[in-house]
DNA sequence: GACAATGTGTCACCTGGTGACATATTTAGC
DNA sequence: GCTAAATATGTCACCAGGTGACACATTGTC
């Protein structure tokens, strides 16, 4: 297909984002994410406070930038379920294509699941970028089955539903501390879900 | 039983409180949450800021003071549902009674979801209150149905799932304008996650 | 190489939020 | 009813997140 040469420009963006992100997260890891100053993570690097803003429309965003960058990945991966599978099935295995990312580097998984579940501001973030991500699969969902087919209404029920079986999942997990497997505590939390 | 009597500064406190919510709505409804300051809303009533961060952690709380409010109700609802409904559906019905409030000021209701769903981040704020809520109605949930006959995961999926089909059912009712009849909507909502 | 477009730094400023301390008010003991 | 402890409020100084405006520097285009 058609390989973008991205600009040289693009480039030193998004190289500039990596920094702010790596940064960012490391600060966040080691004293909190409250305690760490915008900054703090901008003064290492000489880049100037105002141009973070330019990068992240607030502090939390930073954090949330892997997120968002899937969901339109995890979109694409529901339109490209077989169709034979069931809705909620289809988002199920959707959803569980990121797992992936949690086996790749689990350390880095955990520190950030631990970061989001002990500052509750993040978490409150974090659900707004699930509500954003929520809505985006309900509209494939919708576009796959066809929009005479299924409702609006049972469409985000059924996302909901998967999300919140994920949601629960990670929980579970870091209630037990991270030592054991996330990947089955999913499986289980979706099949509970779907009754 | 036993009627307390709310000593004179808790009657002033009560009252002070329901100063700054009242007038903090108002001004939310009319100028939009972001477009509000917190010394707009104190101003008028001659109190000070440091005062308002006293009764309210933080501007958002004063939106949600409500919410929070009814939580515990909503635990002891849920406790007393008869013991022969599922615990899906003992979590739908002792939802469903706040239905009523909606019934009672309906205006007062709909300008309330309209500030929410206008405002992205209130509803982060919101998400986050509803964490609370969720955790609470498990751990009720669970008392319920006793400690070894349900796991803190189903328990979670069950009480989030009924919290989806509410929040679905609600952002419905605001899609269309808040011209049909909520209670309908729900009932359908919690039916359809129902499987 | 010149000009337009876009990214970055600097600065001033607003607003949410907090700690510290003084002052006023309520409560409780007598 | 007076006094002393307890608690609520006001004032003030200050921090940190976030934004608009403008100047400067860098990249893209012809």
């Amino acid at each position: 297909m058609t390989e973008k040469s991205p600009s040289l420009r693009e480039q030193q963006k998004a190289a500039t984002r990596n920094e702010l992100i790596r940064m960012g997260l490391l600060l966040f890891f080691e004293n909190g994410f409250a305690n760490t100053t915008v900054d703090q993570i901008v003064e290492p690097l000489g880049i100037a406070k105002r141009t973070f803003f330019r990068y992240f429309k607030a502090k939390e965003d930073l954090v949330f930038d892997f997120y968002e960058d899937k969901t339109p990945t995890l979109v694409r991966e529901l339109k490209n379920r077989p169709k034979d599978e069931s809705p909620y099935e289809a988002v199920c295995k959707a959803l569980s294509t990121q797992l992936d990312l949690y086996d790749v580097n689990p350390d880095w998984a955990w520190s950030l699941v631990c970061l989001l579940n002990e500052n509750p501001e993040l978490m409150g973030k974090g659900f707004e970028k699930r509500l954003t991500r929520e809505q985006a699969l309900a509209a494939a969902l919708i576009e796959r089955e066809g929009k005479n087919k299924i409702t609006p209404l049972k469409a985000r029920i059924i996302v909901g539903t998967a999300l919140i079986a994920w949601q629960a999942a990670l929980d579970e997990w870091y209630e037990g501390g991270g030592k054991s497997k996330l990947r089955p505590i999913v499986k289980k939390a979706f099949s509970i879900a779907g009754q």
